[in-house]
DNA sequence: TTTGATGCAAAATATTTGCAGGATA
DNA sequence: TATCCTGCAAATATTTTGCATCAAA
């Protein structure tokens, strides 16, 4: 265990990795593990779950992909592209961006609120998506990844 | 399972859920339901894991207590106190409240940004805490509470 | 070759649940 | 007394790891 960040390391560019990268691009949205370890298993059925959960902590750890600890009980993956922020579906768990640009003055204000070294955040609406709200009333049942 | 939220259901106060209160105001912290566990567990000796986790889960959706899903692997509560940001120390993983006033700008703003019907927000800085940021460097073991 | 990566399966974590007996209103 | 609760333990759900073998560089 333990050892600091940023050991020096050489990532080698296998063929799990590679496809992992390719399946979280052309997803265009923000899988849980499983769901990746699923997506990939269509091109290399013999990968192992456990594969998958190294490579998405070591490409995050890397700055490759983005990883989202938000609400919910799984963590959930995406490309790499700088601070955004995402909505979840309090109903069926569905993830996707919000497209408004960050705001610098929150971090500014939070430097000046506490103690901290404030390193960066995290933003995450909540509300029942295009779908849930429709429904609303209905079962629920069936998860945020339909196809 | 299932159900919608919102059952109508009436709650006793239990010794356990009293204790489990109890605790809670005045740990002032954002405890972990093991955390929680154990500092139930001075005063009632007997009480299970089990019961903490019911309690908590049906507390908090009753919205007599807060939970906190941020990053990390466990879930975190604390009194309810309405909407509040957090600061999570990406080292030690302690969890502090953050206090600046919620920004009403923001869910206006993604409520322009998305089809979803927006009812709420999170916010979580994250950076490292006072005694981390001195300690940089140090090995770091040790979870957020020390007590 | 060298050394990081993989597959597998067991282990570790974290949380949920079925049930029979217990306690609160 | 009528229910809601609790303790216990087994069941789930997620994520992490040890190890022998494989493969990228």
């Amino acid at each position: 265990m333990g050892k600091g960040a940023g050991e020096k390391q050489k990532l080698r560019m296998t063929r799990q990795r590679r496809v992992l990268l390719e399946v979280l691009a052309k997803a265009g949205t923000h899988p849980t593990a499983d769901e990746i370890y699923r997506m990939v298993r269509r091109r290399l059925p013999h990968i192992s779950l456990g594969t998958v959960y190294r490579n998405l902590e070591l490409l995050s750890e890397k700055g490759i992909i983005g990883k989202l600890d938000l609400g919910g009980t799984q963590r959930r993956f995406d490309q790499e592209r700088g601070l955004h922020y995402h909505v979840r579906c309090v109903r069926c768990g569905r993830v996707d961006d919000v497209p408004i640009k960050p705001a610098a003055g929150l971090e500014r204000a939070a430097r000046k609120a506490t103690d901290y070294r404030i390193t960066g955040h995290r933003l995450e609406f909540v509300g029942l998506c295009a779908r849930c709200k429709t429904d609303a009333g209905a079962p629920a049942e069936g998860g945020p990844e339909s196809g």
